[in-house]
DNA sequence: GTGCAGATTTGCAATAGGTGCAACTTTGCA
DNA sequence: TGCAAAGTTGCACCTATTGCAAATCTGCAC
């Protein structure tokens, strides 16, 4: 008896939904400082200031699909099997990518990837990326209970700056499936074994 | 013939940390937030809008002090003796660190720490952040001319994931010199031999 | 020194994000 | 059906940020 919402909720998820999709068309379609909140508003059928009522700010609302995806990612890492620690990162750097890669095939490379332009919202990223950090450092410390602090910040904070450059070389390299998978391969391996695993970093000297 | 700024120079030099020093003053006194630009502007003895001809927006102006910092460290790594670039990583790492103890010896833990509170100003330091990967990413490619794409992005989002669990957790601990120190050398280890070097990560599993 | 050209500072008006509040409407449930 | 809780809306306001043009100041030449 928890699968099934009330007509409130029903009605207030299809009116954040309303609020999200049209946002994120408006700003596919003009822009994100061109589209103001009047305008999102407008084009939801709600009153401006209602959207504060579902979104605390306009930058929110770029992130609401990825922010319900994460937490698909979230809920399926809880539930771990019988891994070590080690591959549980592993599973939860490969999940997250994926859940970019197919919020991607969803809402079009180009709305996201333009939005992730803006200096506002790329601050807004990487805050998200930060809390993600502290969720996996939580995870962490809940897997290995006798791991010292530094060690469970510094881990996942190493894995965090994986992910993040993988996404980096990503938008540059314009998702191409293929490639994304080699430098997430090559990510993986660089966070699981550390820098001396990258030959070039230890030889020439110009 | 260019160490001696003009009258301009200097004045604009003056101006602008007067600016700086007073909006950092009264962010410490009564918070971000509750400080406007007006009191700001006020406080230095300038026509509000000339705030914004100093900085582009209230939150930089946080930020200039550590900029100023950076900039220097920059310069040093720009003269790199003949040590591999593992070692110019490393460097650079303890460098900027020290770079933001230096900072917070200066004008007090409190203001810098606090002010990294505030939501707006965590997400600006995450984009410094990423500003900062950015410039290592490039210094790698000039060091290692035949790098992959990837392994730069990748080693220079480790560096910098590194970097950050540092300052993280120097943070919750009170920025205690020794306890820094040793955090930053693990850290550091765990950057260049990757999670592989953190045995807790590979034994238990719950 | 005097004066001009360019750089700075400033006031003014306007746009837009964000918040508090109180009135109004809809929904859940007895 | 009828009330209380939850949701929606209009309104007034605060503040950041920007464009514009007038008012000042500084560097440099004559």
């Amino acid at each position: 008896m928890d699968d099934r919402p009330s007509l409130r909720e029903r009605k207030k998820l299809r009116t954040r939904q309303a609020i999200a999709t049209a946002a994120l068309r408006l700003f596919a379609e003009r822009g994100y400082e061109e589209t103001t909140i009047a305008d999102i508003a407008a084009a939801a059928d709600v009153a401006p200031r209602t959207f504060f009522s579902y979104f605390p700010s306009k930058e929110d609302v770029v992130f609401a699909e990825i922010d319900d995806r994460l937490a698909e990612v979230a809920e399926r890492l809880r539930r771990t099997p019988g891994e070590t620690p080690m591959e549980t990162i592993r599973r939860s750097i490969v999940d997250v990518l994926n859940a970019i890669v197919t919020e991607h095939a969803d809402y079009g490379a180009v709305q996201v990837a333009l939005v992730l332009e803006r200096p506002a919202l790329r601050a807004r990223a990487l805050q998200r990326m930060t809390d993600a950090q502290e969720a996996i450092e939580a995870l962490l410390r809940d897997l290995c209970p006798g791991i010292s602090e530094i060690d469970a910040v510094a881990a996942s904070g190493v894995a965090i700056g994986g992910m993040q450059a993988v996404v980096a070389h990503c938008r540059r390299g314009g998702y191409d499936p293929l490639a994304m998978r080699t430098a997430l391969d090559r990510a993986v391996d660089i966070v699981e074994h550390g820098l001396v695993s990258v030959e070039a970093l230890s030889s020439p000297s110009p």
